[in-house]
DNA sequence: CATGAAAGAATCTCTAT
DNA sequence: ATAGAGATTCTTTCATG
């Protein structure tokens, strides 16, 4: 994968702007070490530490990079549990969705959230200390909506988890 | 949630080490932007540059903050599409376990993989450009191994993604 | 127009009080 | 906790190919 076997046409993206191999290693290392130096960046590309300083540049102004965040041990953070919670809506109507919405948003504990194709209509990542702590996320969950189905899964194990994104694709 | 109710401690953690509110708020801002100034984010929880600065380091040192890293956008980056894999395991012998982990490893594109309780025994988190480029991923796993069941769900919406974890439980 | 060199500003890291 | 020195890095400007 992450070789489809189409050319590479220098990426153009939806804005327009062109992304080339030096911009993909540059996301690469950043994705892993965002505080390392400029110059050392630059070293590793093949480039010289101002053009390189430009594309990093470039990369955040466009949004490309949306974001630079510190990643917290769970263990270490007291949250070691992940659970996943499947929903499926009781009501199509846009209030509940609004409702829906405003619940995920003020659980600090739920940190991911979608709305799936398929017989599961969300699927939630929550992470918490232990299961009493879930069971608080649960009842807090149930008290202040209505849900047609709740069920969760317990991680048994994290066998992988990056927040780099493939760059093979720019 | 977020709230237990138990009086809080201090929130001694395994390691014999003890955070206090403090450490919590240095953590909540470094999870959402790790480039603050060390004394932009002293002035902010109410210390002087130095303490504050020591409070970092010891964070780091411990290995409460696991890295430093950069979040791309997803449509930016040409890969705006999010599929859910869940998967059942045709055998419980160690050799699939391990190939199942070398095969999670080796794709870029499967961005998190989580063993679970329940009848999925894996679900996976990939992030594709499109419908043609998962399906090679789809296929690059099923050549590669045998699996007793299969479905995948494709994310329609992100309500939420964030990678900062709960502080609250610290 | 992109690159490379270099100077000034800001920040980091650590020591001393 | 505060002050502050020295090193590193960032950011900008300018000259060059």
């Amino acid at each position: 994968m992450s070789q489809s076997g189409k050319p590479r046409r220098g990426g153009d993206r939806a804005e327009g702007h062109v992304f080339d191999g030096v911009d993909r290693r540059i996301l690469d290392i950043l994705q892993r070490e965002v505080d390392r130096p400029v110059t050392s960046i630059a070293e590793e590309v093949g480039l010289s530490p101002t053009p390189c300083w430009r594309r990093i540049k470039r990369l955040e102004e466009t949004g490309v990079i949306r974001a630079r965040v510190a990643l917290v041990d769970q263990r270490l953070a007291n949250v070691p549990m992940t659970v996943f919670i499947s929903v499926k809506v009781p009501s199509h109507a846009k209030t509940w969705l609004d409702d829906f919405r405003a619940l995920i948003e003020a659980i600090p504990e739920i940190t991911e959230a979608y709305r799936l194709t398929g017989d599961v209509d969300y699927i939630l990542k929550v992470v918490v200390p232990d299961i009493a702590a879930y069971d608080l996320v649960y009842k807090a969950m149930i008290e202040r909506m209505d849900f047609s189905q709740i069920s969760s899964s317990i991680s048994m194990e994290e066998l992988k988890f990056t927040t780099a994104l493939p760059v093979d694709h720019l």
